[in-house]
DNA sequence: CTCCTATTTCTGTCTATACTGAAATTACTG
DNA sequence: CAGTAATTTCAGTATAGACAGAAATAGGAG
């Protein structure tokens, strides 16, 4: 039952890799290459069948999906079952997954720059080495998080302008060296 | 000999546990954090006994840092061990990494993309879903990965202003919703 | 050429995480 | 309010990756 094509096969495996490169798990990245691709919602028994993972397995990964926002659970009339679907706009999808490791992981990082600093800055002139390394790694982090927000609040299809327009912007406004 | 400082400490162990989450080792993560931070050149020794890990694992560790272009060996005269440096400039350092796993990463996914949908086109009719979301994908990693290529053709201090121009552009371009 | 130091490679061990299958829980249906 | 289907939790197992220590290699210096 639901036997994958040699292309979703393909797809789904180079996904489930492409997760472990990136800290993702390579269970959780392939049931959400799979729910990207199938054209309607699927039960965990479905998916477990259609991976050969087992159910409780499915269940933790789905669990996980869900917590990035990426997938949602919707309900088939006369089935008791939760079926399961992916976010189908790519670059939404994107978008989800970046606001949620800023939040988990950047965010973080910058409260522990700030708080480096800070300590750094106590210890009188000692370790001023550090301090200014600890600076200009903050200060990377506060433009790139202060430029991801401003691009974040754009609406979908101005983002997509945007990056669309790429390089000449930089013509545009003249920052050639 | 060479302890590490209370600040230093934290954000060696703080950006080792951001590595695990983006897929990087935690011993190389740390050793990156530690020459990121440090004064001058260390050798091989110097690093194991400053964060208490194996002699040999100092070894792949360091391969693995230099395999990603961010670490360098340097000479001290009249010393016959080889020294390590990192990369000072944070910006470059983002950048060097960030083309990197581009190279490793999203190029190979971007050709396995277009052979799914290239393989995907010959089987007729059949899975025109499937096809339909593996073009979409596909042309998502084409944006990004041109508009990256724009980005990274420019000098860092170009880049710089970019970035810190922000959202700004949206509304110089009329972009707004 | 031999000794010595530095470095790398290799193999086995350990550990964190992924995963399974069974049991427990939840929530529907007649 | 049983009885059943679906889902989650849990506890044990398996596995991949990280790591240490030993052995091998390389590469001077005398």
């Amino acid at each position: 039952m639901a036997a994958l094509t040699p292309v979703q096969e393909k797809f789904i495996l180079h996904w489930g890799e492409m997760g472990t490169k990136w800290g993702v798990n390579r269970t959780v990245a392939q049931i959400h290459a799979l729910l990207f691709l199938w054209p309607k919602p699927m039960h965990a028994e479905e998916i477990a069948e259609t991976l050969s993972v087992a159910r409780s397995n499915v269940s933790t990964s789905i669990k996980e999906l869900q917590g990035w926002g990426i997938v949602k659970v919707v309900h088939v009339m006369g089935d008791r079952r939760d079926h399961f679907e992916s976010m189908k706009d790519v670059w939404e999808l994107f978008r989800v997954v970046l606001d949620e490791r800023k939040r988990r992981e950047i965010d973080p990082t910058l409260a522990l720059l700030r708080e480096c600093v800070a300590e750094s800055a106590q210890g009188k002139a000692e370790d001023t080495h550090t301090r200014e390394r600890l600076t200009a790694m903050l200060d990377f982090f506060e433009t790139m998080a202060g430029w991801y927000d401003q691009i974040r609040r754009m609406p979908t299809d101005a983002a997509i302008k945007f990056v669309r327009m790429g390089g000449r912007i930089q013509k545009l406004l003249g920052l050639a060296s």
